[in-house]
DNA sequence: AATCCGATTGACAACGATACCAATTGAATG
DNA sequence: CATTCAATTGGTATCGTTGTCAATCGGATT
């Protein structure tokens, strides 16, 4: 313990607008427009506000402010897990559009869970976000009318089938993994296979099982096989997982995964076990992910836009105000790696 | 716009602490304490609040909560960047820890940028949080006092090698590095490269070249060469980087590299090249990710605890008022793989 | 020089929750 | 049945900032 300094009671007590104002012989009210460079303000007084402002090296406290505003600048985000990269170069994508508006997240984790995800966003909005941003469109059913109570603008990410509460971005799965279908069965691949990973969370990986699994039987050649590993998604359960699919099932020409991991460690193992790729076994991804565009043969995949995803969902949030609630379909694109 | 049911000014007005003891017949003084779990409260009172609680949908306005209290159940999160995977995993150790105590981030990214890294700072404690994690051991001069003007819990995670500002948790870099050269020598390479990238960033990356540099040439087989390129790291970065390397310096028969991405990168160039590793090449990352173990070749690389960091982080500021400041190493290890 | 008007500045009362201290209750005691 | 003391409950002021409205200032106008 460093701190004996102060003695128990004995608060250094911040800086307020108060000691700026005594220092600068202005009013409290003056000294708040200046930092908040409200219009008409005198040079000269700006001047001294802010000169007693830097010797007090004092910063406004915003939790006062906020609760007289009753509102803050802050953002709420709810994302379901850090442990995945796609959430975290969403956020990338968030925070680089906030903070070029002096914003800032709190971040909830809802762990894929829907109680929690409740409690998160409970607490995140008893701190009077000036905005939520929130992922998919499905949610307890409290939270809608949580989020009216404070009157402020909600976007939804990843996901747009579906009904928003207020706007979304993302992108349509279901037209993702049609186009997957389309490509795989392009390129004369007719045993097709899938395999997904930890009770395919997030659950818009169902929606493109499904998806994909209807096309392949429009297209007459349907599904194979398909398996959803217990664990969570990673190279190395792709890699297990894919030896055990095609042991099963030795006729299968071409695997589907929910995500790049997944397909990452199936292209390691078809490396390692000298399988001809895509020849023999045309593999497909999905996000399209830095590292699957390195690998000796680079991963095919779609290619999602995460960064992106994040910093529209911010400019609709900022935008809300003014343009209401939108619904922006940002596009995937099929990246034509080699491997299918 | 679909919000057409509030006139301007006519706000819904959030439900307060008085609408609740309204609707009881109690003091707004009693729901507060039934809210917060005081003690000595009869149940009867308990259940009355409670109820009304629910049926008004209440939840309390933290922000009232903190300006009163002077503190919050925020803590301020700064970080460099989330485009790297690392501070991804450490913000994802720091939440699961701190949400078990209902304790949420608010997130600045430094970019890298010292006077944004002190402009993030001041916008975070301008909202009064219980504690605040930050990146590194070296800060602009203001920041340290304007910390200690609110009185909270640092904790400074990454790097122990310093002089902290409150408690550390993190790795010894030149440790690493001087294990990651005994490694590379105990395996017989005696011409060894370095590969960084992005001028450097985050500047730990320094302290670990200069150590491995240092230690290689006290084992008397001095660097041959190394690089650092501008772009940020990546696989594509690293491969490229590699073949360079190699084409101007062939005598080399070992790359050590500032990150696992990179020497991915490098891997499977030499996969395309049909170099052998770690025969004629030797090739060791940092950090351990998850997928260089589930290469054909299992990348070798130093293991660095990256959630725990995170993790540990978060307990050292809950601790921090009981056990005071702390300096916490935790090791990393020498992943044994398969590329060195 | 008196008047007028916009530009500045200030006084005061909130925002919602909580610490502090006072008031009330009720059970236990003699 | 009066008294006492702990357990509950309530009243009031306050955290630091900002919206509202009133007061003041200073230059331009006649």
């Amino acid at each position: 313990m460093n701190d004996e300094h102060s003695f128990k009671g004995e608060k250094p007590n911040r800086t307020t607008l108060r000691h700026v104002a005594n220092l600068a012989g202005v009013s409290e009210i003056s000294v708040s427009r200046v930092m908040r460079n409200a219009p008409n303000i005198s040079d000269k007084l700006r001047r001294k506000v802010m000169e007693a402002a830097n010797t007090l090296s004092y910063t406004p406290n915003r939790v006062a402010g906020a609760l007289k505003n009753q509102s803050s600048n802050l953002v709420a985000v709810v994302l379901p897990s850090m442990s995945n990269d796609v959430f975290a170069a969403v956020l990338d994508g968030i925070e680089s559009e906030l903070n070029e508006h002096g914003l800032h997240s709190v971040l909830g984790l809802s762990q894929y869970d829907h109680d929690r995800e409740l409690q998160v966003i409970r607490e995140l909005l008893s701190w009077s976000p000036m905005g939520i941003i929130m992922t998919g469109l499905h949610h307890s059913a409290p939270i809608p009318e949580m989020i009216a109570q404070l009157d402020i603008p909600v976007v939804q990410i990843m996901d747009i089938e579906g009904t928003p509460i207020g706007s979304a971005v993302g992108i349509s799965h279901s037209k993702a993994a049609i186009a997957a279908a389309d490509h795989l069965y392009g390129k004369g691949y007719r045993k097709i296979g899938y395999i997904g990973a930890w009770n395919e969370r997030p659950e818009r990986s169902r929606a493109r099982r499904l998806a994909f699994e209807a096309r392949l039987a429009k297209l007459g050649v349907p599904l194979v096989a398909s398996v959803i590993v217990d664990e969570r998604s990673s190279a190395v359960a792709g890699a297990r997982t894919t030896a055990d699919l095609l042991a099963e099932h030795p006729q299968i020409d071409c695997i589907f995964y929910a995500n790049d991991d997944l397909a990452m460690g199936g292209l390691f193992y078809a490396m390692s076990a000298n399988i001809d790729v895509p020849g023999d076994l045309g593999l497909m991804g999905f996000n399209g992910i830095e590292i699957g565009k390195a690998t000796p043969l680079p991963l095919s995949s779609i290619q999602t836009p995460r960064f992106e995803m994040g910093q529209e969902a911010a400019k609709l949030l900022l935008a809300a105000r003014t343009d209401g609630h939108r619904v922006v379909d940002l596009s995937f694109q099929v990246f034509e790696g080699k491997t299918a």
